[in-house]
DNA sequence: AGAGTTTACTAGATCGTTCCATAAAATTCG
DNA sequence: CGAATTTTATGGAACGATCTAGTAAACTCT
């Protein structure tokens, strides 16, 4: 037997020739258009499989200059919550028709460039970015000039760019009241980074329910932190030194507040008695934790809906259009 | 200002004229190969930077007829121990100089097929696929035809075909002598498809450690279901009341044991103190879950780099070339 | 039966890049 | 200084598909 990288590929020139008809017939039997016999697209269907045909689609897009190819490049698979909305985003994009195909840039804005070169070299027809901590707006500008491309989640300062995000201003403002109604006065903001959209929405919605409630905000309460698990647990160990009277917790997200979950047993404090802490996305673990964890819910996969309905739109009517998406995010007490 | 679909493409011809070269001098700057003077390639660069020039590699790869592109086709990115383990395969293939692009099948067989064509269609140079459930030995056979393929985590029965696994027997094996130890005698296996190897090893290894301690193993209590966290749930409820004198199970991953401790507790049972369960995978949330979750540690980093081991030697080698990769479980109690 | 229409099919040009063979210009060398 | 070599540069063919324009035959329709 041959090695396989000793023989050429098989092309429709060689399924041509098999099936005794031309490259055209062929190409119009592969796409199943009419204008070929059921006799002569018997034969070339028989030579395709006898031969071991595959379809070169890059050749295809090459002439007629587009594909279907979409691209999504999510900053942190292993984060749950993102997991769930690629895979909400996936799906949405593929009941549209497209192919779509994911990377991970694990936060580097490095890679991250990387990426979107490599799908807009690949002829993706766009991309959503859920982009990585530290993403420079011009870069990412420049890099997006002319080509369809959506960002998920994370809103950037001073981009104007289609977004897919959630009411972070409200939904921290509702955990805060929440915390607030439980009797809680010091509550710390933990984890995130403050450079970020996404926290400043969220500390600025914990910050107007606590004045409304004429409780004190104190910035030496808002903790950053990276939006890890290891980030939660530090921290959770800073905020227990630094503002050591704080009696409960809002984090940036539910992985921070599993981090900061597993900091705070390992002080000796006992989570939902000694220490409250709410979280923020719900992601399936939350219900699952103990205690559970009170958090706000945002629904990825609609997030992921309107993401896909925005790159299509971007699409359809040229990389200009412009619109945004802010899903709502409700409180679930646990 | 035009519309991004009113303007051609910006060619390596565009370029040449632009900067007052030929073609191929332009595309010598391009692979920053030598043979271009100093001037010449700066003028050449600096017209690429002026007309927003997007290399177009699908037309480089039909001409060299090779790419750097490997895919990765996942059962389920929602389940942490894939989404953890597709990430280490990432991070191997990147290493090596390769751009992995990701897809989630959901466990459908349909979008897995659709998803391994367009991939080789797409020209890719492997495939590291998770197989999902029911996937059909002689279709997938067929579509790995000539063309290098390794699959991850789940072994299928009658498939000659390069793959990573992990020693499933001897990990359920620790994990039911454990049990065993824990004064257990009724233990049950929970959660997991019989049809598939992986699900067949860890049964056998459950038997085998029962067998050797001298308790009954019977085929009652294993009970199946899909490996998700709402099947250990089910799965959970009927080992209720179909064996419901059993004090103790093994579950078939750690998602399907999450699924189970809430059955278990929706039953007014404490898990750890009614119940024991035993998960498998060790997925960063196992440690995190109340009561923390024993479980036998399977190292995803690990297998991914082997997994992307065993691919490149293929795509060195030709498509023929089959190893195997058994990765060590071990237990960890918690 | 001849004009028009539809159906089946085809050769050649084309998409954007890389490879090849060739050659002019610049450099080194005896 | 002329020959040998290296450097720089080029136009044409090729990769594998699609598209366009066109031809030959088979059908309709007065």
């Amino acid at each position: 037997m041959l090695h396989a990288k000793d023989k050429k590929n098989v092309t429709i020139v060689d399924i041509a020739g098999a099936a005794g008809v031309s490259r055209a017939a062929v190409s119009l039997v592969l796409r199943s258009k009419p204008g070929v016999g059921r006799e002569a697209t018997a034969r070339v269907e028989q030579a395709m499989h006898e031969l071991g045909y595959v379809y070169n689609r890059g050749a295809a897009n090459l002439r007629q200059s587009r594909s279907s190819v979409v691209g999504m490049i999510i900053n942190d698979l292993t984060n749950p919550f993102f997991a769930q909305l690629a895979v909400g985003i996936d799906r949405a994009l593929q009941i549209s028709g497209f192919m779509p195909f994911m990377a991970n840039t694990g936060e580097s804005v490095l890679r991250q460039t990387e990426l979107i070169r490599s799908m807009r070299e690949h002829g993706a027809a766009g991309l959503i970015v859920c982009p990585a901590l530290d993403t420079d707006p011009n870069e990412l500008a420049a890099l997006a000039q002319g080509f369809p491309m959506v960002l998920a989640v994370r809103r950037i300062a001073g981009l104007r760019m289609a977004t897919a995000a959630s009411e972070n201003t409200r939904g921290a403002h509702a955990a805060t009241t929440h915390l607030l109604s439980l009797g809680h006065r010091k509550i710390a903001f933990l984890g995130g980074r403050p450079s970020t959209i996404i926290h400043q929405e969220r500390v600025a919605g914990y910050r107007a329910a606590l004045e409304a409630q004429g409780a004190a905000f104190e910035p030496g309460f808002v903790i950053e932190s990276l939006p890890t698990r290891q980030g939660g647990m530090d921290a959770m160990t800073s905020a227990l030194s630094a503002a050591g009277n704080a009696t409960a917790a809002l984090c940036f997200n539910d992985i921070v507040a599993m981090g900061a979950m597993i900091a705070a047993s390992r002080h000796g404090l006992q989570v939902g008695r000694d220490f409250a802490i709410v979280g923020f996305d719900d992601i399936a673990e939350a219900a699952l934790v103990s205690p559970a964890l009170t958090t706000i819910a945002v629904n990825p996969e609609v997030l992921g809906e309107n993401a896909a309905r925005l790159l299509l739109n971007q699409i359809r009517e040229g990389a200009g259009a412009t619109g945004n998406y802010v899903g709502d995010a409700r409180l679930v007490v646990r």
